[in-house]
Order: structure tokens, then sequence, then C-alpha cells
DNA sequence: ATATTTGCAAATAATTTGCACGTAA
DNA sequence: TTACGTGCAAATTATTTGCAAATAT
């Protein structure tokens, strides 16, 4: 028993090379492209399945994007922090809020709302693009 | 010329009586399932060129779900304002942040990111959920 | 009248799944 | 070996679109 997986195939690395060329969110679809670019050959199942499979690993975080497409990024534990997208290059930065705290106080105040969970996400424009 | 649309339709008043029924996102299939349980027959596509409409007009607002599901619920021209979303209930209350200003502040300062926009919701059980 | 809206069926788009074959351990 | 991973093609799901018929103004 203890049946643990990870196999490490060259599928999976070029996948996750993709993700970690850039710090942005990337689609199955822009992973796959990205791939054929390179000449490497791979099934579009297995970009989701291996997207799908890292982000249960913890090793990437999802976010569906306002289209409905789901996109993947590589992100640490993440002890609770927020992004901030820039609107040129899609790069993303961790943005820690602990004044986050003070919300959960007035919404329990104003609303009876007791949080359990919250996400939040900024867009704009970053250092390099503006 | 001129030409403005707008007929008060009897399927359109049908969806727009769904969204009215309840302060919570619905999904274009969530609409049609309440109108069949009605009796009241419309097409799919129906519904979702109602809500794509309403959107437009700025009487709904959109919410794309974590799955990817797109979501509609009425909402007024929304003054810069947050949801507090319930777990229980799926009930939605608007959460004011003028606070939000501060935060723009810090992130130019300490990523030298432009805030163009931004989108937070909170997640947890109303008063009458919990 | 006539411009807009609807229903229906077919087309898209994103994602998932079944399964025979390939591969890491 | 053998349990896990991959490719491929077919199946799902959510959403959109073309077009002839229905309807509001």
């Amino acid at each position: 028993m203890a049946t643990r997986s990870e196999y490490a195939t060259r599928p999976r690395e070029r996948i996750a090379g993709v993700l970690r060329g850039a710090r942005r969110f990337f689609s199955a679809a822009e992973v796959h492209r990205e791939l054929t670019a390179q000449h490497v050959r791979v099934a579009l199942s297995t970009v989701y399945r291996t997207l799908e499979h890292l982000r249960e690993k913890g090793e990437a975080t999802i976010r569906v994007d306002d289209t409905g497409e789901a996109t993947y990024m590589f992100c640490e534990p993440a002890q609770h922090h927020h992004h901030a997208i820039c609107n040129g290059c899609g790069r993303v930065e961790d943005v820690d809020c602990s004044a986050v705290e003070q919300f959960a106080d007035s919404l329990r105040n104003l609303h009876g709302f007791l949080l359990d969970a919250h996400t939040m996400e900024f867009y704009g424009r970053c250092a390099a693009c503006r």
C-alpha cells in the first residue's frame, strides 16, 4: 500500500517548465501553444491533467478568469495573500494584506456576516509596464 | 434613426422576475430551471441573451463563479462596492469599502503598482444562515 | 408595417473521459 | 513487472449563432 503517485515524466517537466518561465497565469491552451512553439508535442488533455495535478499537489494556484477560462500559476503555499495583476504583461505580484482583519470586524458589526474566506484581485500596471 | 431597442416581452419579464425573486447570483441554467418549474417555456438561448441584455443595460451584474459558469444578479449602478456571499443561501450583501483607497497607496509605495481596478468577494454566513 | 425578439437546432469552445499503449521506478 | 502517465478520439458542458416564425410598437 502507501501508493504514492509522482512520476517524473518528460511532458510534466515541460509543462512545469512553461509555468516556471513567467510569474503569471497560464491557461491550458497557452501552455500547449507554448510547448508547440518549442516543438514539444504533448496532448492538450495531458496539459489539463498536469495542471490539475500541480494544483492538487499545492504547487500551482488556479484562477478562473473573467471569460470563464481556468488559468494556473506557480504559487507558494500562499499564507493568505492577494494578487496584483498587471494589465500590461500579466505579471502577478503578491500582496499581503493583514488589514483585511478589520474588514471582518466591520462585516460582523454592520451586516451580522461571519467571514469564512475572501478573494481580492487588483488590476493595473506594474512598475515595468507603466 | 435613433434606433432604440427595448421591447417588453413576456419571456423577458419572466426572466427578470426570477432575478427579482432573490438577491443572489443565478446562472442561465438556474433561471431556466426555475421557469420550467413555473411551467413557463422559454428557450435556454433566450435566457442567455436576456441575461446579457440586462447586463448591457446595466441592470444586472455578472460574476463568473469558480467553476467558470457565468451568473447574474440584479444590482444597482454599483458605486464601487463589494459582495459578501453567504455560503448557506447564496444571498449577497453589498459592502462599501472606502478603505480600499489606502490599499491603492500602499500598492504604489510597496510595489510601484498603479491600481486601475480591483475585485473583492467575501464568503461566509449571513445573519439568517448562521 | 417593420424592427426586434424568440425558438430551435446546429455550431463553438473549454474541459473531461475511456481506453489501448508507453514508460518510470 | 506493474502501477502510473500519455495520446487520441469521443463525450460533456457551457455558451453562441443562423434563420425562419412570432410579436411588440
